[in-house]
DNA sequence: GTTGGTATTGATAATAGTTATCAATATACT
DNA sequence: AGTATATTGATAACTATTATCAATACCAAC
């Protein structure tokens, strides 16, 4: 498992240790394919070891973002959210307000225009977050403009 | 005040009333031209009245933000965040990750390119939110590359 | 301006998410 | 295998936020 080699990397160049609680942690969050809370992560390593704790997943989870296994964002209520980032290529998320539904997608005319904005203010590129909120295909149809006055 | 008679309005119209400590948050919040959390807004109002409680303010600031006077965001250490949304174009900002400063910007390209994202996917547009993050010039200068290596 | 019904207030408790503490234990290196 | 040390899980502590509730302020009607 490639993102096990690369912790195992990471652990072993600042003199930490590969354990199995880790590993658990590692496999759980591989196993979830989405944003995940560390407390859903939580529920989910339990399934794969019920004797693992709570305070291990959540300093599992910051190692994991810290080895560039998983990538942290912020959700509006409160909790943060976790997803994968190794050979994840870099992606923005569009969201429906109405039902949750989440894509991802890449756009390279933004990411374009983003460098432009780096360069006129001179800063270095570090990073972005972009999160484009509207109504799904879905939910625009069933009426979900305003309310239904 | 402008922003005195939208909040007025916006109470009126949902039997709500207007009173001292919602003027004196708004007041505070008005004070303080820079994104602000919950707490420091609290800081800001005590200091014009010391007998306001806090839980007044995070009542306040939610209502400010819902009648269009304050914009919530999430930061990363966990409070939320809050702009100045009144009169105030939409922007998006640019950060450094080093020393905190904070740029607003707006730019036409990415605005395009992000209405294209959403007919792409058929999602109806209902706002988004953009931080780029990096270095800025002085802080790029100081040696803020990576490790001084 | 007084009255009265209701929204609001501030203090406090409660909650959610996250982090620190610490003795017992697992890990990695020899 | 032996040993130094990083890690673990339970729990307490902590931060940000929300609910509870009796006292009070607001505002409209008189």
């Amino acid at each position: 498992m490639e993102e096990r080699d690369r912790l195992e990397a990471y652990l072993r160049d600042r003199g930490l240790k590969m354990t199995v609680a880790r590993e658990t942690v590692l496999r759980a969050f591989l196993g979830l394919e989405r944003h995940v809370s560390a407390e859903e992560l939580y529920d989910e390593a339990r399934r794969l070891d019920p004797s693992i704790g709570q305070a291990t997943v959540f300093r599992t989870i910051k190692l994991l973002a810290d080895a560039g296994l998983a990538r942290e964002a912020c959700r509006d209520d409160g909790a943060r959210q976790y997803e994968h980032a190794w050979k994840h290529g870099h992606h923005d998320h569009l969201m429906c307000v109405r039902c949750g539904a989440v894509v991802e997608f890449q756009d390279d005319a933004i990411e374009r225009a983003q460098e432009a904005v780096y360069s006129a203010h001179g800063y270095v590129p570090g990073g972005h977050r972009l999160e484009l909120l509207g109504l799904c295909p879905a939910c625009a149809g069933t009426g979900g403009g305003k309310g239904s006055a």
